[in-house]
DNA sequence: GTCGTTGCAAAGCCTTTGCAGGGAA
DNA sequence: TTCCCTGCAAAGGCTTTGCAACGAC
């Protein structure tokens, strides 16, 4: 049985608060408002748990390496900014379901879509 | 000014003779059946500056980690079967132009696309 | 009182770096 | 003969693991 602890408590309140993919770095680091003694190995565990349970996923992003995200919240990819260094969500899928199943005999069951480039913010 | 080493000449010929994303310690195995004595380190040192020649092009797997090809292939994405775990590129794109410029203010200057799934000899 | 969890430290990986010897030009 | 490059070993990062103490239930 899982036993709800404040360090759990504390990690699931950082990705409630803070809703875009998170390095484990930036979850301790905020995770430690709340309990200050937050240790990163206490992080990883409890990501492992959350990712097993389906409440968080993980991304492999090519530049900023893993990131961790609350599930549920729908296809989506994401947007790293190479001047601001922000990863964000874009909602929806560009990928061309046509193309995509054009090579034959390859069964694409999932995929995953980075793009790279300015920001609103930094394209101004 | 570079010196052709033969442990660069081999790590050269990996690439040449093995035309698919490769794994350092893939890279390291294949290249010593040139070279025996093949440090990971001279691997790591010479990949560094054939990435920094464009001769080679790292790719951050989401599942299998970085993965160094050859450059020069043209615009192509990469799949990976979950089954036998090989990794396939897929010449052209699937990416949809207008869906991926749907999001106003994001300048989208590059991206990379991973599959997975069954590839054709996996999946019968 | 159990026994799942935590913090700390040690240990694993992968990658980089320092250094002395070796070899390409 | 230069001085770039290699192999080895040590050192960095990041992540996992062992262990005794702690605390949720």
């Amino acid at each position: 049985m899982k036993r709800m602890t404040i360090q759990r408590k504390a990690i699931m309140d950082v990705f409630r608060t803070n809703d875009r993919p998170l390095r484990i770095d930036e979850i301790v680091e905020i995770g430690r408002h709340r309990v200050n003694s937050l240790n990163p190995a206490t992080v990883y565990r409890n990501l492992k748990i959350l990712i097993s349970q389906g409440a968080v996923i993980q991304v492999s992003h090519p530049v900023l390496g893993t990131l961790y995200e609350r599930s549920g919240k729908g296809h989506h990819h994401h947007f790293h900014c190479h001047r601001c260094d922000r990863v964000y969500e874009l909602p929806g899928c560009m990928l061309n379901e046509r193309e995509c199943s054009a090579h034959s005999g390859f069964v694409v069951e999932d995929h995953e879509v980075f793009l790279f480039g300015l920001c609103p913010s930094c394209a101004g």
